[in-house]
DNA sequence: TCATTCAGTTGCAATTTGCTACCAATCAGA
DNA sequence: TCTGATTGGTAGCAAATTGCAACTGAATGA
């Protein structure tokens, strides 16, 4: 299982943004990593134990996002266990990880079931993400369209 | 590549929203999928032009999105070709595939590479979506954590 | 020093994905 | 209404990906 550093990606549809990101991070554990991260994870067993991940897939998954630039191995002075932190383009996947957290909060849990929850320094609950216009009104699926090329 | 239709899916981690959502849409084509049926896909011919997804594929993921409610048949008096349109609940991944297109937007192209473009029915683009706490501050991984369980 | 943990690697089996046919039903046109 | 093209799949098989268990060599820690 060997990973070109210098790889760069046979886009799925080049011209498409939510593609290249799928490309990057659309797997069945990418966003897992991430989130973990965001959490706190930094050492490969970190990660290991939180996800479940197989552990030849975890040294894949990390080497490819180190390689994305999503994470990076950080100090590794000669002689030190390697930790594993976000980027700045890692750290900006949050609005994404906001988002899938409150789908899965809306949709994919029964009423009364438990499920852990995302907290600001106060504790208060993270408000729903809504796109909206620039004068206000709401966005959705239905009044947005993808125009084509730029 | 048979698929229940009753199936309740094995969470890989089941208090987790964040897990919950990616085991639903989180591998390789079904968020491409989605995006195509928000930006009008309705037939099985528009989405595997549209993704370049495998038929067999395809035929999977349209059963796997509506066994888990995202997607449905819509009418198919029957002697009539059969339409798949997005539930509310796919709709409602609306804030997902806006964040996900806006990473990518910001750190999946090259400057001056083109892509496509979200906008709304004035033709204005779609402004970024950015977790805010109740008082008006940006959130971001550093300042929320994960309260576990609920 | 010596056991334990860490960060992987290796080999192999199971699962998933991606072709390339193939097919019946539907639709469009003459 | 016949005829050909398109649609919405299936079937079979090869290739790629994933998962599991065992192994390794450093780093740590008592």
């Amino acid at each position: 299982m060997t990973y070109d550093m210098a790889a760069s990606i046979a886009w799925t549809d080049p011209s498409c943004p939510v593609a290249r990101t799928t490309d990057l991070v659309g797997d069945r554990w990418s966003l897992l990593v991430i989130r973990d991260a965001m959490d706190g994870a930094r050492s490969f067993t970190d990660f290991q134990r939180r996800t479940g991940i197989a552990r030849n897939i975890l040294t894949d998954r990390l080497r490819k996002l180190t390689a994305h630039g999503l994470i990076a191995q950080v100090d590794a002075q000669s002689g030190k266990r390697k930790l594993y932190e976000l980027t700045d383009a890692g750290k900006d996947l949050f609005p994404v990880i906001v988002s899938l957290r409150q789908w899965g909060e809306r949709h994919a849990f029964a009423a009364g079931e438990d499920h852990s929850v995302l907290v600001g320094d106060n504790y208060a609950r993270v408000p729903e993400l809504v796109p909206m216009s620039a004068d206000g009104t709401p966005l959705t699926s239905e009044n947005t369209r993808v125009r084509r090329a730029h």
